[in-house]
DNA sequence: GCAATATTTCGCATATGGTAGAAATATGGA
DNA sequence: TCCATATTTCTACCATATGCGAAATATTGC
């Protein structure tokens, strides 16, 4: 997941579907919100599904892509775990400032 | 960041300088621990230093390399916003069960 | 079935990344 | 100064990733 989020365009494009959440964009509105190329989008989003950080459904001739919650959230508690449970490198309160 | 920490290598030496913080490790000790060749390490640590994700430290011949707490927290607190602040993609407390 | 639109797949050029041996550099001590 | 050890730099090789135009596929409506 860190490696596919890694990369400036599909990073924009997570940050993009994320604003866009739950309903997510369809690919052409990806496409000339970012200004990349169809053929890229497409290999670029297929990396996302690869590891389930994008969620596709079909509407008429249309795909639509979505933020998957589910597998961000997998993700950042693994981070959490790792900095501030695991270990005590970080102190949760510097991320989260929950009551 | 992201990027950085995206393979396998990279987020196993973050891993072992996070379960060995603060002091951290020494190179040659990351490189047994890891079997990691010695010029293939020190080229991973030096991405992990070009985006500050670790900091070291030299003591005689050796290197001490350490995670930088701040870079780690900085990554946490951008995730953590995108996902939870700025969008409303996941609900903080399944990821912090802090009271 | 055919036209129109959306998206993916293919093919290719180029670039970047990972790995590791050998040589170079750095440090401390005799 | 010279030696031993730790680490990095150099160099090369191979694999994978990126970007994109052109062609292929999918879906709907007529």
């Amino acid at each position: 997941m860190l490696s596919a989020m890694g990369t400036e365009p599909r990073l924009r494009i997570v940050r993009l579907l994320l604003s866009a959440h739950p309903e997510g964009l369809v690919v052409g509105d990806i496409a000339s919100e970012l200004e990349i190329a169809g053929s890229t989008l497409s290999h670029h989003l297929e990396k996302l599904r690869n590891e389930d950080l994008v969620k596709v459904r079909r509407e008429g001739t249309f795909l639509w892509y979505s933020a998957n919650a589910t597998a961000l959230q997998e993700l950042l508690g693994f981070l959490f775990a790792e900095c501030c449970t695991r270990n005590k490198a970080i102190e949760p309160q510097t991320i989260v400032c929950c009551r």
